[in-house]
Order: C-alpha cells, then structure tokens, then sequence
DNA sequence: CGTCTATTTGAATGTACTCAAAAGCGGTGG
DNA sequence: CCACCGCTTTTGAGTACATTCAAATAGACG
C-alpha cells in the first residue's frame, strides 16, 4: 500500500493500521493515472468508484437547471472523491467528477469497499471518522454560506486553502463559494486596492 | 432499548442489531425528558452528548457575528441530533441545540459512543452509515442552495419535509433555507396567490 | 502566432435585505 | 371571559449585493 494512504489513515484516526489491514486494502485498491481534463463520474451513470489522489487534482460539481456547473469539492493529493450520493446509494449519479491535472490515484469500488469496511473493524471505523470530518467541514461551509458576505467567504477560503487558489482556476473557486466569476473578480479588485 | 431506536438502526443499515448489541447500547443511552425551550448545546461549552429523539421536536444553530441564528439542522422522531463538531472534535460547541417542544430522547456521551463503537463492529457500521446518509444529503442541501432560488428552495422543503412545515415555526424554517422570515412570508404569498 | 478559454470591466437589473410598522395569534392573569 | 402582553407573521418602501448581458483584455496551449 502506497505510504501516503497509510499516512492518511493514520492521521485521521491516530492510529497505524496493523500489516493485515495494509494488505486488505491493497487488494481492493487499484493504482489508476488520469490525464488532465477526464471525467471520472458523470450525472445520470452509476458512479463505482472511490478515488485517494496520489497526485493531481480534481473536482466534483452539479449542474443547474439552467446548465451551469456549480463545485461541491475540490480534491489535491492526499485527498477522497467520489459521488457519494450515487456511490453509496448506488442510484444513478447526480454528479460530475473531473480531473484537472494529471492525476494518479488509487481507487476502490462499491465491492470491494463494503468487503474492506465487513472485514475491518479499524477500516471501517476510519472510514466513519473520515466522513465524519467531511460531514463537519460541510456544515461549517454551509452555515458560511448564509451567514457571511462572499468577499469574506473568499477570505476565509484563501486562509484555508492557499494551495487549492494556487491550483484551482478562479471560475471554479467562485462556483464552489456560490458566487459567478465576474462576482469574485470585483471581489479580489476591491480586496487588492484595499490592500 | 427502546423499539423506535432499534427500528432506526434496522431501516438504517438493513439489518437488526443482536441482542448483544441492543444490551450494549442500552447499557449507554439513558432516556432523558427535556421541557419546551429547553437548551441542549450552548456556543462555546463542549457538547458531551448526542440525542436521539423518540418524542418531541428540536434543532441546532449557528449565530452569526451580528447575533442572527442560523438553522443548521431539524430534528423530530428518530432523528439524531448534537453539535458534531464539538462532539467529535472534541473542542468548544459552535452551534446551539434547543428543543422546539417537550421532548424525550436517548441520549449518549462521548465516552459511550466511542465504546460503543470499538465494542460493536455492526453498531460502528450503523454509525458511519447514518453519518454518510447525512453528508449526502447536507450536500444536496448544500448544492440547492447554490443553485436555486428561494421560492423553489422552499417548496422542495416543504414536499420533502411537510412534517417540518407542520410543526416548526416559520421564520425557523427561513432561516434553514437561508433567507429572512420576511422574504419567506412575501414567497408564500406570491406561491399562496398562483396557487 | 492564432485560437480558445479565463479574467476583467462596465451598465442595467433583480432578488433578497433593512428598516419600520401593522396585524395576527396564543397564552396568562385579572 | 375578556384584556393584555409577547411573539410571529405580514406588508410596505427604499437599498444593496450579486446577477445578467455585453464586450474588452489577458493568458494558455497547440
């Protein structure tokens, strides 16, 4: 198993999982390499896959009514994306999933991830903490979200994450922070000539 | 342990707990009474506990900088409720907890859930399938918001949630969707007239 | 170097907000 | 049983932030 798994889980439950543990995964999951600009999991297709980004980056996003792309995640290295809704419901996917640099990653599917969390305990209580920090993190976002201004929201998401506004065009950062790009535009002219 | 938690766990994970296991979590929930108004989480004092309700109505909010709440969460029957962040992190509450009615609830502490779920492969499982039924739906939630006008966020509220409309009070539910108790009344008028 | 995409800028518009106040509703006590 | 009080909902008028539409500029890639 790749090193920066094992790092992943031991960061999140604070604990190393044991040899046995190591292989188990191994098993289930698959070293797979993306180019830039591919589609991991589109809307209406079943979505398999649980990708761990090794290298690269990438991003899921809903469209609206109206056609218009709007960020749910972005994912750099060390990273988990999938469709949850359409991965653990296993109904039709309501999300896409792009890359947006070459990416390496590991991947498990719907299978192999149950048979990892029915014969690990510690797997799949480290799965429980990982989706509990995401649940977390989401209602905080949330909770931003109708609370502060977006040229706060902004703020605050360049505080949190220098690397994803390094990495990630702007268009997708004002999607994600619920706002259009012309939006964030002024918001960073203001900013800038406020110092 | 009480059969309306036992049910929540079967339709949960699709399966019924043993009766070990029912033992086990009865040995950590204690069935609690709390009146009308009552404040089970407070901004700033860590949350022990996590609530399941068996009678009664109660949600979770964040106050913003300018003292305005925001609904975070609604919980009636077999709904589970706590501050996550605090419970989880262990750290400082950020959200308010407050029953809406007189209620009745199971409640569990840290130091039982985490033994709960180190004793209980299946319970543990239960757990992070109840926190990923969640996450998904909080980022639907999440992606509407985004996405949709008010109006429209509204009546997907009250189609998938009519019971919420019954019985909570509507400038709470204003606040869930992210908007003014005065604009969600103009909404309704303007819906109310177009039948 | 040319094309395609992303970002910036301007002007007009709209949705939801603020401020303000009236009306409605429910509970309590005289 | 009614009057009063507090809280919720409704309504009105003016405002603000972000949007839309439109176009120019900048940047990236082949």
């Amino acid at each position: 198993m790749t090193e920066r798994l094992k790092q992943n889980i031991t960061r999140t439950i604070g604990r190393e999982p044991t040899d046995n543990e190591c292989v188990l995964l191994s098993e289930h999951m698959h070293l797979r390499s993306f180019p830039r600009k591919t589609l991991l999991a589109q809307p209406g297709e079943h979505c398999r896959y649980v990708y761990f980004l090794l290298e690269g980056a990438a991003y899921s996003s809903m469209v609206d009514p109206e056609g218009e792309p709007h960020v749910v995640q972005f994912a750099l290295e060390n990273y988990w994306i999938t469709d949850h809704y359409s991965f653990f419901k296993g109904a039709p996917g309501i999300y896409t999933i792009e890359t947006l640099e070459d990416a390496e990653t590991l991947v498990i599917d719907t299978e192999g991830f149950d048979r990892v969390c029915r014969a690990s305990h510690l797997l799949e209580h480290f799965f429980r903490v990982l989706i509990t920090n995401a649940f977390v993190a989401l209602q905080y976002r949330l909770a931003k979200t109708n609370t502060v201004e977006a040229a706060e929201r902004y703020l605050e998401f360049s505080r949190l994450h220098p690397d994803f506004v390094q990495r990630i065009p702007q268009y997708l950062i004002a999607s994600y922070l619920g706002i259009k790009p012309q939006s964030l535009s002024r918001i960073r002219r203001t900013l800038a000539n406020d110092h």
